[in-house]
DNA sequence: CTCCTGATTT
DNA sequence: AAATCAGGAG
């Protein structure tokens, strides 16, 4: 277990992350909107998947179950049947008809803009619920996922019980993001997805290269060009 | 803690 | 073959 980087190194690292993901992030469908339901979607579709599973089916679901209601009236069945290529479609149908139809009964039709509000729905944990804070309102939350727990664990070499432990939670909650929560939660996502890769990391196009520790004790002789 | 549940990666 | 994937519920 190292120590815990300086405000100033966290201060750069967060601006490389934004920068990066402005210029390089990618362009997936549920990016593009910020509309609630859309959002909320696609993060329940999200769940234990790739975004490149959710991306061949997340467009012809939000056409067929446009709004809370279409899909609070849908069957289990139905849903399931358009969600199984990501798998664990029978509880992800159970879960997106059920909340579909509380959003309905209990909010009118429209997703609830509070932690506790969204947690209550079934199949939508602190994570998603986060997601649907950042990406959908605007509102700075916290947001550890496995991706998170990779990049940190690389960058700083901490140690990390996996995505539910609190340190990691309470440490990305230590950042100052201002209102640049978007570019810097998709950008770690977007980094290990393309960048930081599990196996053969592509340090030599990474843009934390310079204060990563991992590469330093990996690739000591990488040159920066 | 276990289970859910399958495509994809390693 | 095993781990992982924008985790959550029991």
């Amino acid at each position: 277990m190292n120590l815990l980087p300086t405000e100033s190194t966290k201060s750069m690292i967060q601006e490389s992350i934004i920068r990066w993901f402005d210029a390089n992030g990618r362009d997936l469908p549920w990016r593009t909107t910020s509309d609630p339901y859309e959002v909320l979607i696609a993060e329940m579709l999200l769940r234990r998947t790739t975004a490149t599973a959710v991306a061949r089916i997340y467009s012809a679901f939000i056409r067929r179950f446009e709004r809370p209601e279409r899909l609070a009236r849908a069957r289990v069945r139905t849903i399931a049947s358009m969600v199984g290529t990501l798998g664990l479609q029978n509880l992800r149908a159970r879960h997106l008809q059920q909340t579909a139809a509380h959003i309905v009964k209990e909010f009118k039709g429209s997703i609830p803009d509070t932690m506790e509000g969204l947690v209550n729905l079934p199949g939508v944990g602190v994570y998603v619920a986060s997601a649907v804070l950042n990406f959908a309102f605007c509102r700075p939350s916290p947001l550890v996922d496995g991706n998170t727990i990779h990049l940190l664990s690389r960058l700083f070499e901490l140690e990390f019980a996996g995505p539910a432990d609190r340190n990691a939670w309470d440490f990305i909650a230590s950042f100052e993001l201002g209102g640049q929560n978007k570019a810097f939660y998709w950008g770690i996502i977007d980094l290990v997805a393309m960048v930081c890769l599990r196996r053969v990391p592509r340090c030599e196009i990474c843009p934390l290269h310079e204060p990563c520790i991992w590469r330093h004790k990996n690739k000591p002789a990488f040159k920066t060009g």
